[in-house]
DNA sequence: TTTGTTTTGTTCAAAAATAAACAAACTCAA
DNA sequence: TTGAGTTTGTTTATTTTTGAACAAAACAAA
């Protein structure tokens, strides 16, 4: 019993079963604790299956990257910071569109006032905004339940249709080595489809965003004009980003 | 059972239920109450739910505060009437036309468990159908505060992509002698734009509308296959709609 | 307000899992 | 066969996870 053949029925036997513990498969493999453990981080590295604590998991079964849709809670001070200071960028008379990120959503009770148009495919931005000075252009096609948002080809064919003059959206990940990353196909082409539309497009990210990477790739740093984030961003990490070419607020 | 299999297992089971507490959670997964609270912490700052006290709750619903409220509805047993009869013409697999109109509205509490795809410009139709089995889709365009719709130019040419087997339209004013009148020229629009699309067109109508005019005349009775109606409408009137070649349930 | 109940966070000790160190066994040429 | 290099198993130390106990906080009812 050598490593390959361990390392087939590792993989075979998560990929039946879903999970499966170390002492499980130290019986299965007639082999001590000590090795299998050895044999997993291997296999983890290489992505063939998720390492847990006690055992490992398929890959699909842990990441459920779907999911990650709302994210209303989370860092709620630091998306307001962001947003005051996307806030000072929109004019009067302005048309922006508005994408159905969680930190675009706080964007909401800063514009309230403000005599412009909106243009997104966020049910809860225009919720939000029914009852305010702003006018809405809702984005049509079929209603993605999960995100609260419409998504899709006719959404993109509505975009289409209008220019703004800046676009104001969130991401799931940048770093300065891949670019943007997103967690859904849906919101990858519907940032890419509003950054088509519009003159100045505005990236509002916290800085627990920073560097990190999600599962798509999908877009270079250039897809942005100004990466709007909060004043908690390290200090050499804000930096890196100047020096890399970006408009940098915070 | 380790951390990974319970984070499944809670986020699907929130997703599930709407919400739970932290001793069903404990019940559920063997292990103490302590650990599911730790777990919730974890899952709650990662946005996958929304952490109450006594435990957690899906982040869809906790964030629906800022819901699309309908009006209260005038004779409200009158249109469940109609709408449940109205219901019944719906059929597995339809693509069907809802406008904006208050009696349309509640046809939604009798279709949320239909396999069907629902095209819309109604803003509180949506909210409504978010949690239900049918598919959405939303018509595209500027947002109507005052109405909670979508109407308008770009609407109209959304709505001209879909073609559906059935159209349920609400109307303000039906007479033998003008045919249907309306009280804004958007509403009538919309109307005439849904019927141009549809195979069959439902007239959703309360007996308490039957031969009153409203003050713009947009279509002859021939726009509409079948009228609804309620049980309370005059007999006579009734009559007289069915000898002028309407085809009237009620 | 006060009181009593429930829920939560913190601290601590026990248990489980892991990594590290080292010895034994095995591989494969020369 | 020898011996360098690799893999494996065992022991030990370290880290992580967990549950219990208890104090603090939040809530509800007087």
């Amino acid at each position: 019993m050598n490593f390959q053949h361990r390392k087939r029925l590792i993989v075979q036997t998560v990929d039946e079963r879903g999970s499966i513990e170390v002492s499980e498969l130290a019986a299965l493999l007639q082999t001590s604790e000590m090795t299998v453990r050895r044999d997993l981080v291997q296999l983890a590295a290489s992505g063939l299956l998720y390492r847990t604590r006690g055992g490992a998991m398929k890959v699909s079964l842990a990441t459920d990257t779907h999911r990650f849709a709302n994210k209303i809670a989370v860092n709620p001070e630091r998306k307001d910071y962001i947003c005051q200071l996307a806030a000072n960028e929109i004019q009067e008379g302005d048309v922006i569109f508005m994408d159905c990120g969680s930190t675009v959503f706080r964007l909401c009770q800063f514009i309230r006032n403000k005599r412009i148009t909106v243009v997104t495919n966020s049910l809860p931005i225009v919720a939000e905004l029914m009852s305010s000075e702003v006018t809405i252009n809702l984005v049509g096609g079929e209603v993605d339940k999960e995100r609260q948002a419409v998504h899709g080809l006719i959404a993109e064919e509505h975009m289409a249709r209008y220019r703004a003059n800046r676009a104001f959206v969130g991401i799931d990940g940048i770093s300065l080595q891949h670019g943007l990353s997103a967690n859904s196909e849906k919101e990858a082409s519907t940032t890419l489809a509003i950054a088509r539309q519009s003159d100045k497009v505005y990236l509002l990210c916290d800085s627990s965003k920073l560097e990190t990477n999600k599962y798509l790739y999908f877009a270079p740093l250039s897809l942005f004009n100004v990466l709007i984030t909060d004043n908690e961003a390290p200090s050499e990490v804000v930096a890196a980003y100047r020096d890399a070419g970006v408009t940098l607020i915070n």
